[in-house]
DNA sequence: ATCCTATAGTTAAGGGCTTAACTACAGGTG
DNA sequence: CACCTGTAGTTAAGCCCTTAACTATAGGAT
């Protein structure tokens, strides 16, 4: 491969002269510029990016940190639409994404990963952190190295979904629609932090109703859709007057969905379901699944600017990336209300 | 950060002695081992590796190449399964992962990504590529980079899914229960190479029962669910006796299902609906989706395995990763068959 | 005519690591 | 005792690029 030196050398000019030519530093002719560029052409001279980073101590190579902490890392839609939304903004910027899956356990995450950090290779880092106990940025804050969260925990610079609002608009949706007997499939609080906050939005949206959201009964899930389908058949032997479950994700919603069916009652005739995250999916089952909307690319599009914004010195505030509520057709009025509302009409 | 230099003088021994010891290079005592290893441990050193890039020629970088053809390459699941796979295997040799997108058109890929191929940063490459147009892989096979490709096009050394089983296990399968009158939605050749393969076998599938494939109905979908309904709408209203619609994808299944459901009709009591590719949700949805299971993880680590093979100079053969018909309940034997049976068993 | 300034380009150091080539020495061999 | 061999460690060149510090020159101001 041709060096700088053969640049040089071909366009009879200093090493230093094609490297300032070439990052467009002032004081050179178009005379020069031009042998330059016509000697990179005519060699097919690419820099060496290796050679560029020791000498620049910059590598252009950001690391996009998933810790694997559970098997839904790599089947979850959600962090491929993250994901999508880093490399659209990342390519755009001329920087490369280098892949991370440390493994993460309450020690931390594993020591391949943090030699990677401490190596020099990493120009900034973009990781999902959402478990409280314990974050793959500690070893990059030690080292010093900009670090954008997406997440509620890592670093002072951050994107998240704004979990709250979701949860609210998803709560009063449903108790628009009239329901008063809702069930709610949750997750355990330490497997995904942002199920706290999706949960103070619901009981905000049942409070800004004025109903009383701790007499609505609750199951935890795991997130599967397998889960969802018991949670939801707990649920439903358990209150059989139920009119509306809500499930903090699609897939357990999903679930929820078969559950009503095997009890031979339909949605949403009989059970308004909803999820949320928004999945490809949820669009195209049946019934189509009212969900919400994280914006998941725009979230990791979010993160490489402020990224790009840490790396120029700035100090980014949070960014609370708003949630879409979608209404589709897995959620309706209950039946007794629209009888009410039936019966109200024909009065009139 | 500390440097070998640092490490060397703290040990008191030369940086040359450092390096042999960390990279086990005979000819050392046990003593001077103990001293360096000893001196790493205060210091924190961990090795640059823009640097030992430069010096070595090597990165342990492999780039995984992604074309970014249409926008379903980050709504793929099985994309996420291959990463899954490789970045398992990547990890556990101690390699990363660089993830390029590049776009791709009929004039090749973008000029950022030839750059970076051509940049020296990367020591191999895992590229998808699967259009017959244009490959990623001209770039890296110009500048001789190992590179292993899973698909059917780009270099000599292939990972791909045995398409043509995957398609005989699902003629076969709708068949042996008995269907005659069998639609097919498939995508127009040029966009997904191995959906030839998958055609040639359930040709293959038909042949081998004695049936005629070609009187099957065929329509075009392009893997989105929409297109999808679409196609099972076509077919059924084209050819209202078909007893069950054979669909290349499993996003276009389950569009076929609304279809079916859409006319009134069950799956699969009068339609038999099966797909390709057992995505995550395949198994949850209702009802439960008979496919084809690709083995897609597998997929991404036999091509790791298989680069790395490469780099140690050998030359290894086509991996052909056999396909598992996974058997659910959207299919089942058509109506009038399950009369004959009925009947036969009675006159007994 | 002298001095200064802005422009155009060069020289050479340095970034951190690997490794070929070399030195030094202890112990074994004839 | 001279010589060889295997072991232990060192020296220094090289990987390719960037950039601070420097030189040289032309033109304008005084």
């Amino acid at each position: 491969m041709p060096t700088l030196q053969d640049v040089a050398h071909r366009a009879g000019v200093s090493t230093a002269t094609v490297s300032k030519v070439l990052s467009n530093t002032p004081y050179f002719t178009d005379q020069t510029r031009a042998k330059v560029m016509q000697a990179v052409e005519e060699l097919g001279y690419v820099p060496h990016l290796a050679a560029r980073a020791l000498s620049k101590g910059k590598t252009r190579i950001i690391a996009v940190v998933f810790p694997y902490l559970y098997d839904t890392l790599f089947s979850d839609p959600l962090v491929l639409r993250i994901l999508e939304g880093i490399e659209s903004e990342t390519s755009r910027q001329g920087y490369n994404i280098l892949l991370s899956t440390p493994r993460l356990n309450a020690r931390g995450p594993d020591s391949h990963y943090k030699q990677l950090i401490q190596s020099g290779y990493i120009d900034g880092v973009i990781a999902l952190d959402n478990v409280p106990f314990a974050s793959v940025l500690d070893p990059v804050r030690k080292r010093g190295i900009p670090a954008v969260a997406i997440g509620y925990y890592g670093t002072d610079f951050r994107v998240v979904s704004d979990d709250v609002s979701g949860g609210f608009q998803l709560m009063t949706h449903v108790l628009g629609l009239g329901h008063r007997r809702v069930g709610i499939i949750t997750v355990p609080f330490n497997i995904h932090y942002s199920i706290q906050h999706r949960i103070a939005g619901l009981r905000a949206g049942a409070e800004a109703v004025g109903v009383d959201f701790d007499a609505f009964p609750q199951v935890d899930g795991d997130f599967s859709t397998d889960s969802g389908e018991a949670g939801a058949a707990k649920l439903l032997d358990a209150h059989p007057d139920l009119t509306a479950i809500i499930s903090l994700n699609d897939r357990m919603a999903m679930g929820a969905i078969l559950a009503v069916r095997n009890r031979g009652r339909e949605v949403p005739r009989d059970v308004t379901i909803v999820g949320y995250d928004d999945i490809p999916i949820a669009a195209t089952i049946s019934p189509p699944l009212t969900t919400i909307d994280q914006q998941a690319p725009e979230l990791g599009r979010s993160a490489m600017r402020m990224l790009l914004d840490v790396f120029g010195n700035h100090s980014p505030e949070l960014v609370k990336m708003p949630t879409r509520l979608i209404v589709r057709q897995s959620s309706a009025a209950p039946a007794r209300w629209r009888e009410e509302v039936a019966t109200h009409h024909d009065s009139r």
